[in-house]
DNA sequence: TTCTTTGTAGCACGACCGTGCGATAATGAA
DNA sequence: TTCATTATCGCACGGTCGTGCTACAAAGAA
């Protein structure tokens, strides 16, 4: 038999051209011929990995997804819970070129997925998943029973955290907002979020509740 | 001279047509042959009104934005000004199926947007001109004294609530959530923004500010 | 060595694309 | 009527697309 070539490691690798294809020239410009291209490889070369452009388009936004779910998942604790459930929530968000790009990328595949069922299928498992996340961390504020008194549930307060994240990506990527404002804005939110009644905001709160950190739990399925 | 036909109007309907078949067939198949089709006329016709395709997109996209903005600042002024504020901010929201298919156009565009600096620039336009709506909303509600007391400026609050809608927006038309979901979270926030500290939310708050009212004061320059 | 399997390359086909351009029809001014 | 103008049509060109397919290269098995 011939060279053995890992086919998994392969398709990561188009699916990484395809990515390259998409911040370059967006997601209109992705075809067989200019990933192949970007890749280094024939046309024929990557219709031996993915046999048709939706399976290869369905790869490429499944991996994307897996990428950012596992940086969440192995974020580390960062000193207290409100610091960590912010770097938790930023490593879904536009804040560095790196996640930029790859904000920008999902954000494209959402479009596509608008008309492309399969995709919009997978993109759903996604945001079912970070709302989980979400309600994790609104109940481990709740625990630890930091959270500001409201007239709302946990749930709510996860909806409103989800869309309040999402919103401020959008906002980024659509060079409404910049990387600083988005932090700032999530701070804002989160001191507030947390701070309880009459105690004064963005406290360094030093050690209190340290005991509890983020732990495993914090971790969704993925 | 012939049959003498507004160009104008009949841009309208170029565009009106882009819009079905994006919500279609989504808006990779948008071409001057399936717009021109789906409007009945030849693509010979179209592009006496439209040179290029770009200029057809643009267009199409500046319109679905006027078309938002025009409800906006028609929107009558119902009961109360918190009745008011939620009525405006769900003229922008997919709650119905008109407003469903306006969003997912607009959102189609705006990923176009990533890779086209026209269509960014037209796009970055009407995300000020919505913050600043927000912005309006929101020093409208503080003049009326009804705003909880918080530790963040107006401007963060206009932030907050315009990545909000715009999240929640993004949510339902990914499928996440429900134009009902989308419904009740929106006044659960408005419910706790407004709600002063002690009282009862989602107090019918019968006549107190009715004389204030919504008037053009809350409509942006568009 | 030969054989078999797998990777790689790239050609061929039919379809659709944006756009340039000329032909034709309609219509009001002269 | 004649003519200039405008609307509409649709063909032609060069290009890119997805995909089917064949040909060739490489390399372990026999």
């Amino acid at each position: 038999m011939p060279k053995i070539v890992d086919h998994e490691v392969r398709r990561r690798e188009l699916a990484e051209a395809v990515w390259r294809v998409i911040v370059r020239d967006g997601v209109g410009d992705v075809s067989i011929r200019s990933v192949a291209a970007e890749a280094g490889w024939s046309s024929g070369a990557l219709r031996h990995y993915f046999s048709t452009r939706a399976e290869l388009l369905a790869f490429a936004c499944e991996r994307v997804i897996e990428e950012v779910s596992t940086r969440v998942s192995t974020t580390p604790y960062a000193g207290s819970t409100r610091q960590t459930v912010g770097d938790i929530l930023l490593q879904t968000m536009p804040v560095d070129a790196s996640r930029h790009t790859e904000a920008s990328i999902a954000f494209a595949f959402l479009a596509l997925g608008l008309g492309d069922p399969e995709l919009a299928r997978v993109q759903r498992l996604h945001f079912s998943s970070m709302y989980d996340l979400c309600l994790q961390l609104i109940r481990h504020l709740d625990a630890e029973d930091v959270l500001a008194q409201r007239h709302v549930t946990l749930e709510d307060l996860a909806h409103r955290l989800h869309a309040l994240v999402d919103g401020l990506s959008v906002h980024v990527l659509a060079g409404h907002l910049t990387a600083g404002d988005l932090v700032a804005q999530l701070n804002a939110y989160l001191d507030e979020l947390i701070t309880q009644p009459g105690s004064a905001p963005r406290a360094t709160d030093g050690a209190t509740g340290d005991s509890t950190g983020v732990d495993k739990s914090l971790i969704p399925p993925a």
